[in-house]
DNA sequence: GCTTATCTGCGTATCGCATAAACAGAGTAT
DNA sequence: ATACTCTGTTTATGCGATACGCAGATAAGC
């Protein structure tokens, strides 16, 4: 039961929106959300999210663990305001006038976003962080790029989220493989797994593990900074090219019949 | 850094196929792995993952808190153990021969799995999730799946991937919708909303929301029990048509042009 | 200008949880 | 039998979130 206002709104999502006045009678503040924020992102970035202890933030504002309380209700409406603060999208966005492009050119976007503070995407997405003021910029921009692509608005909302859900999925991924690859399996370990991945348990796994086409134990994983991730450019191909195949399939609805 | 054990795998790995011999020495033990397994996974799905304590486990056992740790080195390894448990796909499973119908019936069934058990996408799932039993299960059927698709390998374990996410993705949204549902904007937040959400400041996204196509504030949020859920079959079905396109594509060359 | 209702930041205190350490008794190998 | 290895337990530690109450600051209303 996420903290709700006087408004009506999660608190998180008024305060992410600037709306929530600030008291008056009593003395002059000494922090404000903003800053408090900024100290949990930094705190994040460099040593991951489990360093966010409301103890740690504090210290790094010079503050008491409970003077925190005044601004935040919970530690998770600052991993809320944390959430939606960390996935800024660049300021001016040009997008390509074709949508397959503007597609690729926002997803990239949102893949920046992620990689830039991948601890987002230990937090939940639910209802609340679709309501936060980046979200709502990032869906806003995922429609500009498809403006010229003829779909009802709601499936246009749908490849929104299929695709956000894709790049996310993916950076996690990316991350996960990158962060614990290094404990990855040494030979010996391979041995084993080769005497449980049998051909009879396994008919159609386990020949292409031999063959080797599956992480080769120096592991393709993703090392090169921009974006050689297969599994990536994978999906977003597929996704992309399905849209095509709509879009195909309206445009001949709408004229006759085919081309 | 993972626990390894003394094979090189991560301990987690090791237990969960049934390699660790058991102690011989001692006393008999009055505990599994199995068992505290079975326990912990039992409160998860009862009162969710934040409830699964190695005190609560323990105590439903009747045993003390620290009797697990003779059996699981850390929480982090109990948690690896129950991820992997929960994933159970049915025994035997009879994929259509279509390819396209294979997928989704592939689909499907890691569907629902995550929905039998969807605490276990609170979990990260790293490079050692992908090296356990049901995993690697799950795998395998995918392959299978995919047996008459003209693919290399590696693209159709990319495919594996790409799929696996977006039904893991689309369970968790579908799930954090249910939850926080209740919570979801009374009208005067909607109000306030949409004073923040300008076609000024959002020109693609407002018009959206003004029409009412986007969540409308009772919304349509699924309710079904089976398999209303417009995100996820939209992705499969991009994903899917995306690869018939690849598929024609492969035939098209390999043969002569054109059909 | 005073009084008062509000606020602010802070110290203190509680509670839950993971986990280290050391111990007594149970079995087994020799 | 005897020593060695395990088992389950008890006890203790440290950390993190957060409730509570206090003293001083400050603006509103008289």
């Amino acid at each position: 039961m996420a903290e709700t206002t006087d408004t009506g709104l999660p608190r998180a999502v008024a305060i992410a929106w600037g709306m929530q006045e600030a008291p008056q009678r009593g003395p002059n503040r000494g922090l404000s959300h903003e800053r408090i924020v900024a100290a949990a992102i930094q705190i994040a970035d460099a040593e991951g999210l489990a360093a966010v202890t409301m103890q740690a933030v504090a210290k790094s504002l010079g503050f008491t663990t409970m003077s925190l309380y005044r601004y935040v209700s919970s530690k998770d409406e600052l991993l809320r305001l944390m959430q939606d603060a960390a996935i800024t999208l660049p300021e001016k966005v040009k997008l390509p006038g074709d949508w397959r492009d503007a597609l690729r050119a926002w997803a990239g976007i949102v893949r920046d976003a992620y990689r830039a503070h991948p601890w987002t995407l230990d937090l939940p997405r639910g209802p609340i962080a679709v309501l936060m003021p980046n979200n709502v910029r990032a869906a806003d921009l995922g429609l500009a790029a498809m403006k010229d692509l003829p779909l009802p608005d709601d499936e246009k909302i749908g490849v929104i989220l299929v695709i956000s859900q894709h790049v996310g999925a993916s950076v996690e991924l990316e991350q996960n493989l990158a962060a614990e690859g290094a404990v990855a399996i040494p030979d010996e370990g391979a041995q084993l797994l080769n005497e449980v991945i049998t051909p009879a348990r396994f008919p159609h796994l386990a020949p292409v593990m031999e063959s080797g086409n599956y992480i080769p134990d120096d592991s393709p994983v993703v090392e090169a900074e921009d974006g050689i991730d297969p599994e990536y450019d994978l999906g977003l191909d597929l996704i992309i090219s399905g849209l095509e195949v709509m879009e195909k399939q309206k445009a001949g609805h709408e004229s006759s019949s085919g081309m």
